[in-house]
DNA sequence: CTGTTAGCGCTTTCAC
DNA sequence: GTGAAAGCGCTAACAG
């Protein structure tokens, strides 16, 4: 492999002057002599080195991210989806993605490895939580990250996401202008962040409506399959008068529990009950029927993220770092009439 | 940050006797002294500079691994399960995933990138093909890298990969225990080199049963849902005698199409046809009925292949460098019996 | 055993 | 405009 040494005898000139040209320093090297080293470079084959470049620059052009844990046969959502897009976005701006894995317990020393040794610039974030330590950890070191998801609302650090509030706001209008008067909602437990505003635009699609929420109609699980089994299960046993005739699962994880669950107790989704999902996970559309969901723009989301971390590497403060992003709705067959028009009466 | 002369100056010592130290040159250094080193290492908190080592050593300690092309809202089989564990793999063996993306068209300048400003030390490969350019390109331009998956056999290169004719003939001779006498295959098409052992297995099998395959029981098509529908709607239009009773998926994917299609004519999945599939996705499990399918060790697997790498990136080329792992059949119950005690007759 | 020194390949003052 | 030289932080001969 050539270094700048052997452009700089093959072109005649030093290795300074050969720096200047790659480097595009502006009217610092004659025409000439500019285009005898690109020459140069062309006929021997030249490509900096990027390692020397970071040595000496002290930077890295790498941004971790940690690769969530995958529970062998567990589902992913969309989180590969987003590392793809995150890659392309880190490409455009002359970055690389160096993924990375820690268990539950261990991930301080992880990170802390990461940072010592310089081996990233930043960090990027996800699957965040209220209280999460990485976060503290991260804005105690003052290092560069930014966060697909927010946590707890006084710290101040910047992030990306997907305004949660909006898109349940909008699956319930979806229902409501469908016909539906008994909505119910599966949530996370109340300790999860994004779980509580997807709620919020629950109640508050209910609020305008004037629907009312019967503390029963709101119930709380973990991020299991089980957890919609579970509340279709309840659902079903109360009086039929009491029965939603529609439920929002808070994720499509659940929303595939709830469809089991649904057609477990003898009721044909789509048709008896509404069921919709929050996520829009690869395999939705091929469930059957196929879920009415609820889609994150992720190659977008993934493009600020890089910008605003690029920024904050930089040693920049973006005046604008706490973006909110609305998802979209994706109306299929789950919760009955493909399009809003064929809306329905609920008794 | 501290660096190695902090170190030498806080320990009194030179900072050649601070890099002994830290890399456990054996015996160089004086008992004393290491103490010494140690300590003040420890009181400044030094972490070596990794781009700092890397420039001296001329290497990198990352590997590069594209990430496969995902569309929104496609189904992205097991491969981000497995770069979950290559990326754990990597890091016990000391190394690091640096992901990066491509189209169709560019792969070339982007793999000539990364070799040319030595990005990575070496490369993993997924999703390989029959004359894929990639492995043809690594091989001529002698860059160490390993496959997960085979091509050409005359290509001599490393691979780990999963036993695909094991796996498929297990699961033919589950069906057969199970009574089915008219099993079909639905595969890729013939230019697919894993789809080639895959069938193999089948064939295999119903030979060693002595069981006839006609020609209309293998069909063929992209990987994608629509095949698996497009061939349950073939087989559907036979008459009767002449439809199988059972069908081996060559993937989840197109499994989750045959499904589809078999309901869609009316089948029910399990009772009136037996389907299986073949990849263990994640959502295989919540489907109904359950996949019944074929598991490959993902874990085991991405260890192999860092083994492998780490020793070609050394410059070795170790003995046993064309691995084939057997895959693990999973019972669940869209073949009807969940165990093959519970068989069945076909007619 | 320990220290001096010469790089690894590149960028960037600072002279000329 | 161009080049000499001083590093970025570390490793590894080579002396002593």
């Amino acid at each position: 492999m050539p270094t700048i040494k052997d452009v700089a005898r093959e072109a005649g000139v030093s290795i300074a002057t050969v720096s200047y040209v790659i480097n595009n320093k502006d009217g610092a090297v004659s025409e000439s002599t500019r285009k005898q080293v690109w020459e140069a470079i062309e006929r021997i084959g030249y490509t900096p080195n990027v390692t020397a470049r970071n040595l000496q620059s002290s930077q890295t052009k790498l941004i971790g991210y940690s690769w969530h844990r995958v529970l062998p046969g567990q589902v992913n959502s969309i989180l590969d989806h987003f590392t793809y897009y995150l890659a392309q976005s880190a490409e455009a701006a002359g970055y690389h993605i160096l993924t990375f894995t820690h268990d539950a317990d261990n991930w301080e020393s992880v990170y802390t490895d990461l940072i010592r040794t310089k081996r990233v610039d930043g960090f990027v974030l996800s699957d965040t939580q209220y209280n999460d330590p990485r976060i503290r950890f991260l804005l105690d070191h003052k290092f560069p990250f930014v966060s697909f998801g927010r946590a707890n609302p006084e710290w101040d650090f910047a992030y990306v996401d997907t305004d949660g509030r909006h898109g349940v706001l909008e699956i319930a209008n979806y229902l409501i202008h469908l016909g539906h008067r008994r909505i119910a909602m599966i949530a996370w437990p109340e300790d999860s962040i994004s779980g509580g505003y997807r709620v919020d635009g629950y109640l508050e699609a209910m609020r305008k409506a004037k629907l009312p929420v019967p503390a029963n109609y709101i119930w709380r699980g973990v991020h299991e399959v089980q957890t919609g089994c579970d509340a279709m299960e309840y659902w079903c046993r109360l009086p039929k008068a009491e029965q939603p005739t529609a439920v929002i699962a808070i994720s499509d994880l659940i929303a595939i529990g709830a469809l089991n669950g649904a057609e477990a107790n003898g009721l044909v989704v789509g048709k008896d009950i509404s069921i919709a999902g929050y996520d829009d996970v690869p395999l939705g559309q091929y469930l059957r029927p196929a879920l009415t969901t609820v889609r994150q723009p992720i190659p977008e989301i993934s493009a600020m993220i890089v910008r605003l971390l690029q920024a904050m590497i930089a040693g920049e403060t973006p005046p604008k770092h706490r973006i909110l992003v609305p998802p979209r709705l994706i109306v299929r067959n789950s919760c009955g009439a493909p399009t809003p028009e064929q809306g329905r009466s609920t008794d």
